[in-house]
DNA sequence: TATTATACTGTACATATATTCAGTATTTTT
DNA sequence: AAAAATACTGAATATATGTACAGTATAATA
């Protein structure tokens, strides 16, 4: 990480006490506004400084898109409200949509990758590798998967966990963990498949 | 606060997920995008319907100007590093230093009673109510269980995870969760028992 | 039964905003 | 001494974005 200017160093702290007031980033403008600038162009030049140097990261093209990159290790963890889903009976077709529950504050590098949400996880399904009824699972969404990952998958209008097995460029197979419940072909020719994300972890109270 | 409907809890969650990984909320757009919506508007009377019941504030006029309200006060919540013990024989206390492999930063009240630490499971002796090998049990030290509690017990010289089971007064038997493993069945009067504490919830990384 | 809330599609437009270009001046690095 | 980085003003512009308006349809509520 390259040294910071005090200038630089002003604008930073005032992207951050901004996020801490309002929840969102601030504009080119309002750091002008902030600080005292006249030209939004003062902003600008900043800002692209401290993205070269490695601070924050700027989305191109994207109103108020910039993000302090947080290399901050040890204690300063920082922590997030993830939301928990539900999800309908893993296994046998049921459709249902309902998302609740609640949000679970939890370290933002709790599990060895980071993740989106967690999942509540309906029936037994994969009860053979100790993922039981109401657990949750922390999902990571991507679509990046790899044969043996335990996937959360949409087919049609039902979303279920399952290992992910890649059997051919059209054929992906859906396998429980519990001999209870049959394995599911997938054709991706003619069905409505999705791979929403895969798990990274698993929580449980009792 | 008045009930969410499960679409309002989607686009709350969306806001959520898209904050955790981008850092900046989202536009009207972006929850479209995400949640398969066709018209902006879908997403701006969901977010009315949000603002009005109190989950979210919304800064007219401005973009990405959404926030999600926290009505509890989580952003005060406390974390603790806890150690990660083994399960190791009696002689040496649980917790000395040496038993302790890393330490997990995690919030104080992340499960549903405090807790003092986590035991790194052996074998597959829980097997059928989900805890598996290397999963990571958050032990609260307590010595006052209850029938049908998972406890981590000690026996003799070996420290094991087991439903506890009082049958009489002098009698304790430690069950397993698994047709492989034999029931444990304790003389008070005659072996050396101890409880370490319950299990009050489990966390696997994989 | 009438009304309100929910849950959308689709179009349109004012403005909020990022971003480029043209300058000026000082400091730091090569 | 030349080049590059820093630190600004000021104007211009394409587009990203909020938001209003016009519909349609169903479920919940009074």
């Amino acid at each position: 990480m390259k040294k910071i200017t005090s200038q630089q160093q002003r604008v930073l702290d005032c992207i951050q006490i901004y996020l801490n007031k309002t929840g969102f980033p601030p504009t080119r403008a309002d750091i002008c506004k902030e600080l005292g600038f006249k030209s939004p162009n003062s902003a600008e030049t900043h800002l692209r400084a401290l993205e070269k140097k490695g601070f924050i990261s700027i989305e191109s093209g994207t109103s108020r898109g910039i993000s302090i990159i947080n290399n901050d290790n040890k204690h300063t963890q920082a922590d997030n409200e993830y939301p928990v889903v539900g999800l309908v009976a893993a296994g046998s077709p049921t459709l249902a949509q309902e998302n609740i529950e609640q949000t679970i504050n939890c370290p933002n590098k709790f599990f060895d990758s980071d993740f989106d949400y967690f999942l509540k996880v309906k029936g037994l399904s994969m009860k053979d590798v100790g993922i039981m009824e109401d657990d949750l699972i922390a999902v990571k969404k991507t679509n990046e998967v790899r044969n043996g990952d335990i996937v959360i998958a949409r087919l049609e209008d039902e979303v279920t966990v399952k290992f992910f097995q890649r059997k051919s460029p059209k054929i992906v197979e859906l396998e429980a963990a519990n001999e209870d419940y049959e394995n599911i072909v997938v054709d991706l020719e003619y069905q409505d498949f999705h791979i929403e994300g895969k798990s990274v972890g698993l929580l449980r109270k009792n």
